[in-house]
DNA sequence: GATCCGTGGCA
DNA sequence: TTGCCAAGGAT
């Protein structure tokens, strides 16, 4: 059920003016993205934007184009130099995406972006919102997005109530995002606007009611109920999965592997993985050097809850021992490597992998009381 | 349609 | 501690 939003029966200023103009007046207008409208710059800030927060993009976004600056640059370039900068972002199917959409840009579009947004979401990557969001700013298309914020202001201004985890409903609400926009020429404008009031004012918590340019015409601020929108079921519950980890390290130097092209951390390097630590125990059995086990930690997801056990492997040196451990370490993982400390930054490694060898000293020192008899 | 896919921040 | 989820898309 959706009850209208006020503004139209009353005769004043439209949703799309009053948004455009307060976006124009009280907006974000310096982020990075928005001091261009290069649809290069604008698809890579959409894309890492994709359920991430500003704050945590900004970094990633400015290092990303310093390394690749144009869609040609990037298409280029290795997959693992793109995944080694997206590391620490997440959603990893993403990075990968990004590579192939920009070689499709350059081998079926000529090297440029299309300039709609019914073309741009056939592109790896870019799905409905994301296309919509490229085609307005960077050529003021008439087509609406419908992001999370989005959702929750039109859910509040138009009070619709109805679950969005039901396609039919988020496909009503689709239209009447439609139905809402302005003219081409506050296409920018308001599209940001939807964003910049979701991200500010109209925050899923607590929403700043008294300084949204909507003002009384909102039907949820009527109700007197602006956090019961949007209406989402949901059914999340987490999982627990435990990853046995093999540290294992020779000099300085330590072994990583490629991860599998599905699943967690997709194409990433990282520890090799057992199923249990007798599995890992056995493997390493035969080895010379020496075996601990270090601290257990938990990584949250937002689906699962990682139980992480490293044991740490130093190999010893000598030929012939080293010889025969890289003959097995390669039949074992065909796609590992040795890789030096330094150069742990040049390969694209998970959250937690990167923190764990980042805390080498820390965990050692750990390691060090455990070997003395001491608590940690 | 339901599930999977990361990380960090917040209450 | 736990739940929630942010400029979603692919399968």
């Amino acid at each position: 059920m959706v009850a209208e939003y006020t503004g139209l029966a009353a005769g004043g200023p439209s949703l799309a003016e009053r948004v455009v103009a307060w976006q124009r007046q009280h907006g974000r207008h310096a982020l990075p993205w928005q001091q261009t409208r290069d649809p290069y710059r604008v698809w890579l800030s959409e894309i890492m934007l994709q359920q991430t927060q500003v704050s945590t993009v900004l970094g990633y976004y400015e290092r990303f184009l310093e390394r690749f600056p144009d869609v040609a640059a990037l298409a280029a370039a290795p997959i693992d130099d793109v995944l080694a900068l997206w590391a620490g972002l997440g959603y990893y199917s993403r990075a990968r995406n990004l590579h192939r959409c920009a070689q499709a840009v350059v081998a079926d579009h000529g090297g440029a972006f299309p300039h709609n947004a019914q073309t741009l979401a056939t592109l790896p990557g870019i799905g409905r919102s994301t296309a919509a969001a490229i085609a307005a700013f960077c050529f003021d298309e008439r087509v609406a997005i419908l992001d999370g914020n989005v959702k929750r202001v039109l859910t509040r201004a138009l009070g619709f109530g109805d679950d969005l985890a039901v396609a039919r409903h988020e496909k009503q609400l689709w239209a009447l995002a439609e139905g809402l926009l302005p003219d081409s020429e506050g296409m920018v404008a308001y599209t940001q606007g939807l964003m910049d009031l979701g991200a500010t004012l109209c925050s899923q918590r607590s929403p700043r009611c008294n300084a949204c340019p909507l003002g009384g015409e909102c039907v949820a601020k009527q109700q007197g109920r602006p956090e019961d929108y949007p209406v989402k079921t949901r059914k999340l519950k987490r999982s627990r999965r435990q990853l046995v980890l093999l540290w294992l390290a020779r000099g300085d130097f330590i072994w990583l592997v490629r991860r599998p092209t599905t699943g967690i951390w997709a194409g990433l390097w990282s520890l090799p993985e057992f199923d249990s630590v007798e599995a890992l125990e056995d493997a390493v059995a035969g080895w010379p050097g020496s075996t601990q086990a270090l601290p257990t930690f938990t990584h949250v997801l937002t689906h699962l809850d990682l139980s992480l056990e490293p044991v740490r492997h130093q190999l010893a040196d000598g030929a012939n021992a080293n010889a025969n451990a890289d003959a097995e370490l390669g039949s074992r993982w065909p796609e590992g490597q040795w890789v030096a400390y330094r150069d742990l930054a040049r390969h694209g490694l998970p959250a937690p992998i990167a923190k764990l060898l980042g805390r080498s000293d820390e965990l050692f020192a750990a390691q060090e009381f455990v070997d003395q008899g001491e608590p940690l």
